[in-house]
Parts: C-alpha cells; sequence; structure tokens
RNA sequence: GCGGCAUUAGCUCAGUCGGUAGAGCACUGGAUUGUGAUUCCAGGUGUCACCGGUUCGAUCCCGGUAUGUCGCCCCA
C-alpha cells in the first residue's frame, strides 16, 4: 500500500456499510431536533482564525496546538478548519442580526477539526451535532436542552448513559474560586507532583483530578466553587435542577465538570458512558452568555450542546444497533440486445411505481447473474432473455420462498403483481 | 505531544526456534441447451505495512517511519 495513497491520519473514509448506519442516525437526529422546534443552520467549515481564539480562548490546548490554521496564500488571510461549532454558529448569528427580533434554536451537524493524537473516539476529522439556543436566558433553556439529550437517547435505544452536572458561575465567580484555589496550593507546594506544578498556573481545576493519592487528600480541602457562588448563579442553578427532578432525570453534581473552552459559564453538563474506554463523554454543554457580546454582538444570553458522531455510532454498535443492509425489491436479468432494451423500459417502469430495482449491468451468463440477484438481497427476480423480448413479457422469480413457481408476465402487468405480493408479505410478517 | 502493544491473501486469522508462507470466509469458472441459495470440482489469491541494518540468506532478529490500538494529556 503506497503511503501518499492514504488518507490523513485521523481523517477517517466512512465507508458505505458505516455511513448507511449514519443516516438512519441522521434521520432520527433530526426528527428528534424538529420535535424541540430547533431549525437548520449551515455554516462554513473554514473560519478566520481570529474568531476562535477570541471565542475559546488564547491559553486552551485547543488553540494553542490543536487548530488547523494556514494562511490562505492568494491573499494571506489567516484561516482555521473549525475545531468546534459553537465560534461560527454565534458569528453568523451576529452577522445576519438573527437573535435582533427574536430568540433562536439552532442545530447544525458536519466535520470539526483538532489535531489530537488519533485514539477510538478520538479523530482528526470528526463529527458534531451542535445545537444552540440564542437569546434564552433562563435556567428553562437549559434544563430542556438536557431533557432533549435523555429523549433522544431514548429515541436511539441507548441506556446507561450518565448525565453530570456543574454550575461554573460568572467569570468573577469563577475568578475569585480560581485566585482561593491556587494560593490554596501554594500553600501545599510541597506535597505537589510534577504534573500537578506545571498545571498550577495554566489550568488548577485539573489538580482536581490527580490520580496521586497524597493529592487527592489535600485536594479534598480545597476551596469549592460552589461556595464562592452569588444568590443569582445558585438559584440559576437550582432552577435548572428543580426541572431534573421533576422529569425524573437523574444527575450527579460534578464539581470537577469544567469545559475546555473558555466561553462557558453557569450551567456546564455532560453526558457520560463507561463503555467507550478513555472516551466517554457522548454529548456536553453548557450556557456561554459572554460569547455573543465578546464576538462584536449585541450582549445575548445563549446555551447549547454538541454531540459526537463518531461516539455516539460506536456506542450504538456497542449496545448491539446492527444495521440492516439495504435491499433492492427487485433485480433485473437480462441477456441479448432486445432483452437488454426490454428490460431497461422494465426497470425504470418498475421505478415509475416506487419500487427499488437493480439492473444488472456488466453482461455474463444467467447463473452468474442470478447470483448476483441473489446476492443482492432482491425480494424478486425479474428475468428476461430473447423469448420474453420477443413476446413482450418477463419471467418474475421470488427469490426468498421455496416451492413459488416462476411466473411468465406481460411487462406492463409486473408492476402490479410485484406491489400485490409485496403487500401481502408486509401483512403476514 | 508522551508511553505500552500490534501490522501476514479482499475479510478474520494461523505459521516459520532465520532457508521468500497457509486455513476459513469471500471471489471467479465448471457439474447438458436460458435461472440463485445447499452440495461437488477447479482456480488468482500476498513486494508477510514501509525503509534501512545484522546475516551466505530476514516475513521472523535489530533500528527508524507509517498506520491502528490501549493508557496519559485533552476533549465531542
Amino acid at each position: 500500500m503506497s503511503q501518499t495513497l492514504q488518507a490523513v491520519r485521523g481523517m477517517n473514509d466512512i465507508l458505505p456499510d458505516e455511513a448507511e448506519f449514519w443516516e438512519t442516525f441522521e434521520e432520527i437526529v433530526r426528527s428528534w431536533l424538529k420535535s424541540y422546534g430547533y431549525r437548520p443552520i449551515r455554516l462554513p467549515i473554514v473560519e478566520p482564525t481570529p474568531l476562535f481564539k477570541r471565542a475559546i480562548g488564547e491559553v486552551t490546548d485547543i488553540v494553542e496546538k490543536e487548530m488547523y490554521s494556514f494562511i490562505d496564500s492568494l491573499n494571506g488571510e489567516a484561516l482555521t478548519l473549525r475545531p468546534e461549532g459553537t465560534a461560527g454558529c454565534v458569528r453568523a448569528a451576529i452577522q445576519h442580526s438573527l437573535v435582533a427580533q427574536q430568540p433562536r434554536r439552532l442545530y447544525y451537524t458536519g466535520p470539526m477539526f483538532r489535531h489530537e493524537r488519533p485514539q477510538k473516539g478520538r479523530y482528526r476529522q470528526f463529527h458534531q451535532v451542535g445545537v444552540e439556543a440564542l437569546g434564552f436566558a433562563g435556567p428553562d433553556i437549559d434544563a430542556e436542552m438536557i431533557l432533549m439529550g435523555a429523549r433522544l437517547w431514548a429515541d436511539l435505544g441507548l441506556d446507561g448513559i450518565e448525565l453530570q452536572l456543574n454550575s461554573l458561575g460568572q467569570p468573577d465567580e469563577r475568578a475569585q474560586h480560581r485566585a482561593a484555589l491556587v494560593s490554596y496550593f501554594e500553600e501545599h507546594a510541597d506535597i505537589l507532583d510534577e504534573d500537578a506544578r506545571r498545571r498550577l498556573y495554566t489550568n488548577p481545576l485539573r489538580i482536581l483530578d490527580s490520580k496521586n493519592p497524597t493529592l487527592q487528600a489535600m485536594c479534598a480541602g480545597a476551596p469549592k466553587l460552589i461556595d464562592h457562588l452569588g444568590t443569582d448563579s445558585l438559584n440559576h442553578f437550582e432552577g435548572v435542577q428543580r426541572v431534573l427532578r421533576d422529569a425524573g432525570i437523574p444527575f450527579t453534581i460534578n464539581p470537577r465538570l469544567v469545559r475546555g473552552l473558555d466561553y462557558y459559564n453557569l450551567t456546564v453538563f455532560e453526558w457520560v458512558t463507561d463503555r467507550l474506554g478513555a472516551q466517554g463523554t457522548v454529548c456536553a454543554g453548557g450556557r456561554f452568555d459572554g460569547l455573543v457580546g465578546q464576538l462584536g454582538g449585541k450582549a445575548t444570553p445563549a446555551c447549547g450542546f454538541a454531540m459526537g458522531v463518531e461516539r455516539l455510532v460506536a456506542l450504538i454498535r456497542e449496545s448491539g444497533g446492527e444495521p440492516a443492509a439495504p435491499a433492492p425489491d427487485v433485480y433485473v436479468v437480462h441477456q441479448g440486445d432486445d432483452a437488454t432494451r426490454l428490460a431497461f423500459r422494465v426497470a425504470e417502469g418498475l421505478r415509475n411505481n416506487g419500487i427499488d430495482v437493480l439492473l444488472h449491468c456488466g453482461g455474463g451468463s444467467f447463473k452468474a447473474q442470478m447470483k448476483k440477484a441473489d446476492a443482492s438481497g432482491a425480494t424478486f427476480a425479474v428475468v428476461i432473455g430473447d423469448d420474453e423480448a420477443a413476446t413482450g413479457e418477463a419471467q418474475l422469480k421470488v427469490l426468498r420462498e421455496e416451492g413459488v413457481e416462476q411466473r411468465k408476465l406481460k411487462v406492463d402487468e409486473l408492476a402490479d403483481a410485484i406491489i400485490g405480493q409485496l403487500i401481502d408479505s408486509d401483512e403476514e410478517e
């Protein structure tokens, strides 16, 4: 295998079996979104680099080392393959004044790009379904988004996906807590390990996740963010939880849940499974009230979440979901010039009646063609040879039942006969 | 980006204590003239991931690269 002919590392071809599985997934997702009043928006895959730097945060891993950024050699613009969807969605909302008159519920799907080391459930080109509600201030929209998740897992036949919830408060509250946390860790600098020292000023919250037992004991006494939340933040958080309790959605409050992107505030949540190894988050999101203003729009509250398509599809597979291989209704077998001409007419005529037809192409003996007909999974074979072509007839053969004689029919009668039998067999099931 | 493990026919894998390789499935053709599935027969299955080193000789040993995978980091 020539190395120059390989897909870029971490960017996958989705082959037909897999792609069909994705399409059924996407159909379920679209009808689910529609049932909550979300409308599609299609956004560019490439955006100006500064958009992501401003939205995601200069010091995040994504911006510092994971973005596919380049200079457009034709005009010198700094461009980036989108590493996430929210920034572009907000940019579009501002550019087109989408929230000037009214709030909006929007969704988008498509590829995102992050230069990380590939692993199961983590790819350099991966796909998300992103859902954003712009212009809603209260905890009701947060709660509705979480309820949406629960419904989708049910629609997809998934269970065992657990909800984790936290509140990040407002930026000033978060900053206070962070300062308290850093000074707490500085007091215990003697027991910090190398990893913790590195994170102390870059990502002190992550020290709380340390697997080092001596650190864990120390972390138990660390300042808690929830103690730095003001009344408004606490009320908002409680408002979300009340709806979840009313709806009977179990959740765990995880004080260590911080999202990787700077723009989040107040409610953040993740849906997590333990069946996918290290990449267990299948859906995550939260509130980002500051982002629209930060990107130059009029201050607009907002909330959103994103799902990882690869991860969800893998989880459905893991749960035993298998795609039903789609089969045509009819496979048309033909041999001889006149027969081929009639076969085209027959195939198109059947399709006019809504029947799925695979017309044999590529010649070969009747035997070889019948093998293909069988392998296609078709319910019927329609066989046309010179004899049939001469009389305007075709043989209709039932492929998947024993003891049914094939019948010779006028080509005009084929569609009715096939539809009639398809309906009969549907009723038997 | 760091560490462990892996890479043999289209697919799933076996194997050679270093002498250039097999199985099953799949595929193709045949078992009387124009008919599939089961059965029988026949047949290609391959730079043993790539590049280099050691050796008379490497698919096997060593090094590097690529890709995958598991974990870390991080995240959907």
